[in-house]
DNA sequence: GTCTGGCACTCAGTGTTCCCGAGTGCCAAG
DNA sequence: CTTGGCACTCGGGAACACTGAGTGCCAGAC
């Protein structure tokens, strides 16, 4: 259907539109890139092109623009991901390395990355579930009032104020303490409800109240934080780009769920997932692509984290970035 | 130098354009707030305002528009903080009195802000200085690895990892912990440095370098964290007013240290700051405004927040907000 | 059959002109 | 001091023509 040269000229058209962000003429395109062939040929070339849907015109007697469909095309068959730079690579270990725990690392990374690719950054914080419990601290605050703190492998502290339903005393909680520890330390979080739900019979009498109660709590950290946090940086990149509604784009990322559902899940976790436009879950993201993907140490993926842009962005330079950042950031998180 | 009648039409101006966002003309001012007198009238008394500086037409033959002095006075003498309704606070109380932790309560405050006041919200994180020690925990994570957790009385949380120069048993943890908690509890962050200053030298010998390089991490954490953390939300709310240079307030808003020096400081912590255009510490936020208030338990400030929007704002109404939210999250946070 | 040069056509964007009306400043009378 | 009257100003919208980039199509060349 599309023959060798149709391709060079789509990608020529995005290229060119990419990065002047005017309708791409027959003519320019053919004196720019050296297709070897006249305006002419160019523009019959274009017509099919448009005929198939992989660009238009915004106006008769305007140059093409592609299609979302086109832009598809773009990033599944003509271009290659673009690799960063060494003093690059070296500046983002640096940055990264520089963190001192879980929130700064994720601060980091979010600006990063806006830096980096100048737009709109965002990143989701490690996954609980697959992380593991590394200890568990309960703190008395007063006669009836414990705080429960929990620290998993991947350095992010939970914390809740438990009420008790009795008075107790220190060595009830130093004993309940110990025994928590002891049978969670290690656990998957998404296993500490089958682990903990027979604990309070083995407990002597009087401390099971206190027991279930810190229970409820810690299970309700588990599940209340499976709606996961996510933050993002660089909107001022999206400023003085007339071509998304900025309006309806800022709306979406203050909105967590709609943020969730667009880095969406990796079917392969180290892969990058590329939305583009009208390819989106979202109607106000129809002029805006998403280029995201998973991050987490070893094999296992944590969270993931991305980049949103106009439709027409470079898409070569921004799948490079996201993947070098994605990997720096698994390494940093299985280092610490 | 203006009498009564002057300042009831600057009023009037000023409330006009807030609602309307054209410039306000002679007739329709006469008209619609009944001053008792011609448009001939009012038109020489608005040039008297204007030649004071108070307003200003955008082009001849047209209207005139507040200038920051002009809304300066209008804050300042005429115009009283409007409260608000009894429905709002309601739902503001319950809505914060559903978070679960410190984290939350933050997020909660902003995003209420945000709405309520259809503008940018600013919530800077409870300050670290005066709060006090509730408990300071060490979790051997390796032998010679151990986390340090610090909790406060705000239900703020600090963590960090520490490098040990020696390899070193649970036992030695303990008493250090012990030694820390009992030195250290109810302890003003202010004061922690003096109170440990010379706690390694009441320890064993074996055990000082422990102990020297979790002090250091911890007074690490300490001087680190004064650099506050802030949270900001509703910057949708700004899209769609070219009032105001987008993508510079946008750029403001992700810098912390800009963020932070907007806020600004309470001479009196339970009063109101606004900051109106030009008055602003930055270039980029000329065409906006700032109202601003601190936030705590008791008496004491332990942080400070507000809100960002066109100076074409209504004062009232946002101060209205701004101050019932800043008492409400103050009374969260010293009830939890 | 594919490419190319030529040519007529289309239409967004720009600049020009013109006009309208809201709003002003000033003045003389109440 | 206030008021009605009046001439003046000027931004913004409508109407219009012009320009030029870009197109589609066709007939001839390779």
């Amino acid at each position: 259907m599309l023959d060798e040269r149709k391709l060079a000229v789509l990608r020529a058209v995005v290229e060119d539109y990419v990065s002047t962000n005017e309708p791409v003429g027959s003519k320019a395109l053919a004196e720019r890139h050296n297709l070897g062939v006249s305006p002419a040929t160019v523009r019959n070339d274009m017509a099919v092109l448009e005929e198939q849907g992989y660009i238009t015109q915004p106006h008769t007697s305007a140059g093409r623009v592609p299609t979302d469909k086109g832009y598809r095309l773009f990033v599944d068959r003509l271009s290659q991901i673009k690799p960063l730079s060494a003093a690059e690579r070296r500046a983002i270990e640096t940055f990264l390395a520089g963190a001192v725990d879980l929130d700064d690392v994720v601060t980091r990374t979010v600006r990063l990355l806006a830096q980096l690719t100048r737009q709109v950054a965002v990143v989701q914080y490690p996954s609980l579930v697959r992380s593991t419990v590394r200890h568990v601290e309960l703190v008395p605050l007063a006669e009836r009032r414990i705080m429960l703190v929990m620290i998993t492998n991947t350095g992010r502290v939970e914390q809740r104020v438990v009420d008790l339903p009795d008075v107790v005393d220190d060595g009830q909680v130093a004993h309940l303490r110990a025994v928590l520890n002891a049978s969670l330390d290690g656990c998957r979080l998404g296993r500490v409800a089958e682990q903990v739900a027979e604990l309070p019979e083995r407990l002597p009498e009087p401390d099971r109240p206190m027991a279930t109660a810190v229970l409820s709590v810690l299970l309700e950290t588990l599940v209340d934080r499976h709606e996961e946090k996510i933050v993002f940086a660089g909107a001022a990149n999206l400023a003085g780009d007339f071509s998304v509604g900025l309006r309806e784009v800022l709306e979406a990322l203050e909105e967590q769920v709609v943020l969730m559902r667009l880095l969406g899940e990796a079917n392969d976790p180290s892969a990058l997932t590329v939305r583009i436009g009208s390819e989106n879950p979202y109607s106000g993201l129809r002029g805006t692509s998403i280029v995201a993907a998973g991050y987490g140490s070893g094999d296992n993926e944590l969270a993931r984290l991305g980049v949103l842009g106009p439709t027409r962005m470079d898409y070569p330079v921004t799948m490079g970035a996201v993947r070098a950042v994605a990997r720096y950031v698994g390494q940093i998180l299985a280092g610490s």
